[in-house]
DNA sequence: TGGCTGATGGTACAGGTGTTCGATCAGTTA
DNA sequence: TAACTGATCGAACACCTGTACCATCAGCCA
C-alpha cells in the first residue's frame, strides 16, 4: 500500500508512527520521532506531522502529547465465527453459540512474514499461484520442508529444502517441473501458514 | 473479564483506558482518568494505576505521557510485513519499509463464517484437509461456484455448484470421486477465502 | 479501640511536550 | 535566474503531565 503521493520522508514517518501506535499501544511524541529519523529540531517533525494530517492519513489532537490517531482503522475486531466441520458425510453446522476464529491471531508472532505466491510450482502442496503465503523468519529448515530460500544467483524461490551431499535440492511440488540443485542456498524463513481470497 | 481481584473501581479505571486506547487510538492521561470519574486529584489516579500495574494488567512507561500499555494483547491488532511476490524466477524481497498484511482485516465482513475442512473431495482447488474455508453466507450461488449447501438428507457438503435441468450437481474437486446428485439443495455460503496453518 | 486498606484531596515541582517564529539549503520548476 | 517546495535547525515559550509528599476518611478486622 504504498502511496505515490507521499514522499519517502513521509512514508517513513508514517509507517514508524503506526508501528509504535500497532506495537507498543501508544504513540510516539514529536520527539521521539526525530530521535528515529535524526531530526534534531522537533518543528523538522511538526512539518512532516502536518503533512500527514493534511493528506489525510493521520488525525491529530492539538497541544495533546502523542495524540496521534490514524485514520485508516486498525481493524481486527473479532473474527470470524467458527460453525464447524465440513465433511464428505454429514455435518451439523450450529451458526448459535458458535466460537470465533481470529487469522490475525493464529499468525500473530512478530517474526513472520508474508510473500505472494507466482505460478503453480509448488500446486501439488495445494499453494497455488496468486495464494499469501505466511513464512516464519529464520536460517535454517529440517528436510523436507517447504521454504523461502535464496540462491547462489540471488534468485528466491518457494520449494521443498533437501540439502544433499554437497549439494541442496530444491524439489517443487508439481510433477511436471525438475528439481533445482545449487551448490548452496540460504533459508529465508519456513513456511507456516497459506491464505488465499480469491474464488 | 471481571476480575474478582480487582475493586470496582480499578475495574472501571482500566476499562476506561482500554476504551480509550481501543477506540481513539491512544490512552488517556492520569488526569483524564481523573476527569472521567471526577477524581479531583492527579494522585488519587496514580493510586488506581499503581494498583493496576502491581496487579499485572498494565505496564507503564515511568514519567512518559499516556506511556500505558495493556498487558493483555489487544488481540488482532498488525498483520503482518508484506515482503513481496515470489516467483519461480528471480525476486527481491524487500523486509525494510514493507507494507503490511492483515488478513482479519481481508475477511473483515460479518456475513462471514468459518468451516474447517475434512477430507480430500476439493483437493484439485487446492484445498486440503483441515484447511479452515471462509465463507459468504448467502442462499444464492452462480454456476460453477464452490459453495456450501445443504442436500434433502440434511448432510452438508463443500463442492462445485452446478444446477442443471430438474438436479443439482455437486461436483467434488477429486477426480477420483463422483459428483453428487440431488433434485435441490440449499446454498448456506459461497467460498471466499481460505486459510491453512499447519506445514 | 487500634491498625490496616482503599480511595481521595491538595499542593508543588521538574521535566516532557506541542507549537511558533525565523532562517538555511538543496533540488525542481517556470 | 527567480520562485517554490521539502526538509531541516535553533531557540524560546507556555502548558501538559507524571510524580512525590502529606493529610483525610470510611470500612473492615482483631
Amino acid at each position: 500500500m504504498t502511496r505515490t503521493e507521499l514522499t519517502q520522508r513521509q512514508q517513513d514517518v508514517y509507517t514508524f508512527i503506526r508501528d509504535k501506535i500497532l506495537n507498543r499501544g501508544y504513540g510516539p511524541t514529536v520527539r521521539e520521532i526525530g530521535e528515529q529519523f535524526s531530526i534534531k529540531s522537533p518543528n523538522g517533525v511538526m512539518c512532516h506531522l502536518r503533512a500527514l494530517e493534511k493528506k489525510g492519513l493521520i488525525t491529530r489532537c492539538p497541544n495533546k502529547s502523542r495524540a496521534i490517531e490514524l485514520t485508516e482503522g486498525l481493524g481486527g475486531t473479532g473474527g470470524l465465527p467458527y460453525v464447524g466441520v465440513i465433511a464428505a458425510g454429514a455435518t451439523t453446522l450450529s451458526f448459535e453459540q458458535s466460537d470465533r476464529i481470529d487469522f490475525s491471531e493464529m499468525f500473530a508472532r512478530d517474526d513472520m512474514f508474508v510473500l505472494r505466491v507466482a505460478g503453480d510450482s509448488m500446486i501439488e502442496a495445494q499453494i497455488a499461484d496468486g495464494d499469501y503465503v505466511v513464512l516464519k523468519q529464520q536460517k535454517t529448515a529440517h528436510v523436507g520442508q517447504i521454504v523461502v530460500a535464496r540462491t547462489p544467483d540471488d534468485e528466491t524461490t518457494l520449494k521443498y529444502w533437501h540439502p544433499e551431499n554437497g549439494r541442496i535440492r530444491l524439489q517443487p511440488a508439481n510433477s511436471s517441473m525438475q528439481p533445482i540443485y545449487v551448490p548452496h542456498a540460504e533459508v529465508l524463513g519456513v513456511l507456516v501458514g497459506l491464505v488465499r481470497n480469491r474464488f
